[in-house]
Order: structure tokens, then sequence, then C-alpha cells
RNA sequence: GUGGAUGUAGCUCAGUUGGUUAGAGCGCCAGGUUGUGGCCCUGGAGGUCGUGGGUUCGACUCCCAUCAUUCACCCCA
């Protein structure tokens, strides 16, 4: 039989990974809910509609990224390429911008874009990701800065940069694209061809542009964080103020630039150098006009997405804990039917306790199924066989040291309960 | 979408200027006498040498194509 391969861009987690995943799913979960944050979750694919307007109809996500599929009456879906559009498409539908303000979600999904995989990127990915909204200050934006900053520290993250700069509003960043673009247009000729081209699309993408040529022109080109209004600067005041009174450290980088198009004021990332080129594991910032956007009510918001994969990647390299796959308190090696018999007895008593205990199901003998133990590193291993039956006593077994000693079968269970 | 690198057992890799039944280590399974792990020894399973063409008496080895993996650009988490 021909094999069947996975779909490019996506990736198996067999055991042996997937206890990494939990443990950091779990650690997400447990500091967002510290952080009064709920997980919401959402359907994997929406209509296509709801990410042209959400996401921005003019992004390379949007206009090439999107896996499209057209239901049987005709609706064209696509497969979620991010999750905030969904989040606040459910927020709408199920009337909780009625709820206490603010509103603080978080969720762990897999979203797909079709893109050329390479090292932290690909067609499906996973991302951890937090929402809130309702809330206008500073103070919101400091801390969902902050429940990224302590998720990252408590999975041990070393050498991690958040970089911070403020994109302005639509009160002030008509103003100062128009700028921009004049800056941008009297040096075209020293830009790259790309460059070039998104000087009409997407001028403010130019300031991240890696050219070293490009590079010189957006070091002298007008900043945002410079062309602020009132508003959108003592914004950015307070939130520097809060993050350098917790102790986070920031710097502000101008090059700053989210592709999505419901930024508004606030943008940052946390950069983590070595992982590859993709070295943004966690990227977000603020969107007060997506609410209404979607047709609901004028609500700011503020969040961020997290890049499991990158995550995992800056893990590594940090030299962060990684959980041991769990071992069997017990082995109970059985010889015989009425010896396996009693084994799965005892085994189910000790499961049904809560306690991880294993026995054989190969009918291996002996020795084979002391060698089993020892690879699944059991800590105690119980021998069972006829004689045992008869007498109601077996030897059991420490693996540590190699001690044995006799016991009663009908003790057993009690006995290793005692024992951890 | 563009460009570079790579593709031999489950994993990590050998495979000599193209030459007979393709190898190693690890892993897996079974044994090493009578009911006992880690070390050691023996045996076994497992590969259409990514796939399809071509050159040749003969291709894992050379050529072309294709697919996949990977790194980078683009873009983004």
């Amino acid at each position: 039989m021909e094999k069947i391969k996975k779909p490019r861009g996506t990736m198996d987690i067999l055991p042996g990974e997937s206890e990494l995943w939990i443990y950091v799913e779990s650690k997400m979960r447990d500091v967002a809910s510290r952080f009064g944050f709920s997980e919401v979750r959402t359907p994997t694919f929406e209509e296509l509609g709801l990410f042209k307007r959400g996401v921005g109809d003019t992004t390379d996500v949007v206009q090439k990224e999107m896996y499209t599929f057209s239901d049987r009456d005709g609706t064209i879906f696509a497969l979620r390429p991010e999750g905030t559009a969904s989040t606040v498409r459910a927020i709408i539908e199920n009337g909780r911008t009625s709820d206490p303000m603010p509103l603080k979600y978080y969720y762990i999904i897999n979203c797909f874009r079709y893109e050329k995989p390479q090292a932290g990127r690909s067609r499906e990915f996973f991302q951890f990701g937090v929402e809130m909204f309702g809330a206008k200050n500073a103070a919101a934006d400091f801390s969902v800065i902050s429940l990224a900053d302590t998720l990252l520290r408590e999975l041990g993250i070393k050498g991690i940069k958040l970089h911070v700069n403020s994109i302005g509003c639509p009160e002030c960043r008509p103003a100062y694209r128009e700028k921009l673009v004049q800056y941008l247009t009297a040096n075209k000729e020293s830009l790259c061809d790309t460059c070039k081209a998104r000087l009409e699309a997407n001028p403010l993408r130019i300031l991240d542009c890696k050219n070293p040529e490009c590079k010189v022109i957006a070091e002298a080109a007008p900043k945002s964080i410079d062309h602020l209004c009132g508003e959108c600067e003592s914004h950015m005041t307070t939130l520097k103020a809060m993050l350098d009174a917790a102790g986070i450290d920031y710097e502000i980088d101008t090059h700053i630039v989210r592709g999505l198009d419901y930024y508004t004021r606030t943008v940052f990332e946390f950069i983590c150098e070595g992982i590859g080129a993709q070295s943004t594991v966690c990227g977000g910032g603020r969107y007060d006009g997506l609410m209404e956007q979607l047709g609901g009510p004028s609500q700011p918001g503020i969040g961020f997405g997290m890049g499991i994969t990158r995550l995992l990647m800056a893990m590594e390299q940090s030299g962060a804990y990684i959980p041991e796959p769990k071992k069997p308190v017990l082995y109970i090696a059985s010889l015989g039917e009425r010896a396996c018999v009693e084994a799965n007895r005892i085994t189910t008593e000790l499961r049904r306790d809560g306690i991880m205990a294993e026995c054989d199901v190969m009918g291996r003998s002996l020795k084979a199924q002391m060698k089993y133990a020892d690879k699944i590193g059991a800590r105690f291993v119980l021998m069972v066989g006829d004689s045992e039956i008869e007498s109601g006593k077996a030897t059991l077994k420490d693996m540590t040291n190699s001690t044995q000693s006799e016991i009663e079968l009908s003790a057993v269970a009690n006995h290793i309960k005692n024992s951890i």
C-alpha cells in the first residue's frame, strides 16, 4: 500500500514531546486565569468576510495566505489565520458587550496560513492569544504586556526583549503617514524594489525593511512616535511609566509596525534572537476600531498572539525546564492466567486511586517483563505466579536499589499508596 | 511566489573513480536452561537507496524532472 504523508507545513506532535506542549499550555491557562482572563473557544473556520473586514482586505494574510473553501450552499469560508477576529465576532454575536467591562478572553488555537514553511513558520501553527475589550487606558496595555512577560519568565525563557512603539490613531496617523510618504518619495531612488512597491500600498512597512539601503533611509525617516496627538502621547507616557515601575525591560523600537490593519496606538513584540529569522515570539497591540469595524459597539481593545512553536524554540535555547514523562509507580509482572487476572485486579485498584500502574499485556516471559519495567521506569515491580496466588504472598522489588520483600497480595495496593 | 541546501532501515549516518544478494551504531522483538531489570553476548524483523524518466552491459553512485524536508527572502505568531 502506498503511504499517505501529512500535508506540507503541518506537524505531528508525538508522545515524548506532547508532554511539553501540555505543560506549556497549562502554564498559559494558569497565568491567564491569574490575570483574570477566561478561555474562549470559537470555530476553526469562519465566513471569509469576517477576516476580510477584521484582519484587513489589503493584508498579505487575507490576500494570499488564506485557506478558503465553499460550502455546499456556496458560502465561502476560511480556516482562521488568527484568533482576534473570531473572538470579536463571538463577543458581538453573543451579546457579551453587556457583560461587566473589561472583557478578558484568552485562547489556545491552531491557525492556518498558506505560506512556505521555514524555521518558526508553518501552515498550521499554534498560538496562545489574549484579548481585552472595553478598556482604553494604558493600564490595559500594561496588564496585557505584563501577562506575556510573566508567562515568558515562568517558562524560563532568557534573552527575550520587549520592543514597544506607538503607531498613532485615526486622529494623528493620516498626517504622519503623509509626512512619511513625502520623505520616502524624496528618497525613492535609493529604496529596494519591494519598498518602491510598498510606498503605495503600505509605506509603514518600509521602516521594517531589512535591506541595508532601506535601513539607512528608515533610520532618518520621520517617526510615528514623534508625531502623536496629545492623547496618544500621554497614553504612551503612562504605559512607559508602568513598565518602568514594574521592572519590565523594554526598548522603544520605531521599526515595529504590525502587518494587520486593525492595530492602533500601542504595538509591541517580544523578540528572541537565535531562534531563526522568525524571531517574534509574541506580537500584539491595541485595536480600538476593530469591534466597530465588525459591526459591534465601539469598544477599545488590546491583545497579543504568541506563537507556541517559536516559544518552544526559545525555551530550548534558554535551557528551560522541560517536564519528564510520567513513570509508573508499580509494574506487575505475571506468569500464567490466574496471576494475570490478579495483576489486572491490583493494577485497576491502584489506577482507580489515581496511581499510575502497569501490568503485562504482551504475554512475555518474566525476564522480558523485567526489562520492560526497567525501560518504562517503574519504581516497583511485583512478581506474581501460580505459587503466589496459592500462598497469597508475592515478591515486591524496589527497582532503585534492587531490594526485595515479601508482601501479602491483599496489601499491595495499600502498601504502594503509602510508599509514594 | 523567489532563491540556496538536503533526501540510503524507526533514529543518526557509512557506502570507496558506477560493478554481483545495500551496511554500522542506537532502537525494536526473541533468546543466553530451570520465575527477576540495568552491563555483556547471540539471533531476528525492518530499506522498491524520496518518486519518475534518461545515459550505460550494469546506477545508491552520473544527467533531467518531480515531490518532500530544510534555511533565507516576502510576510507574520
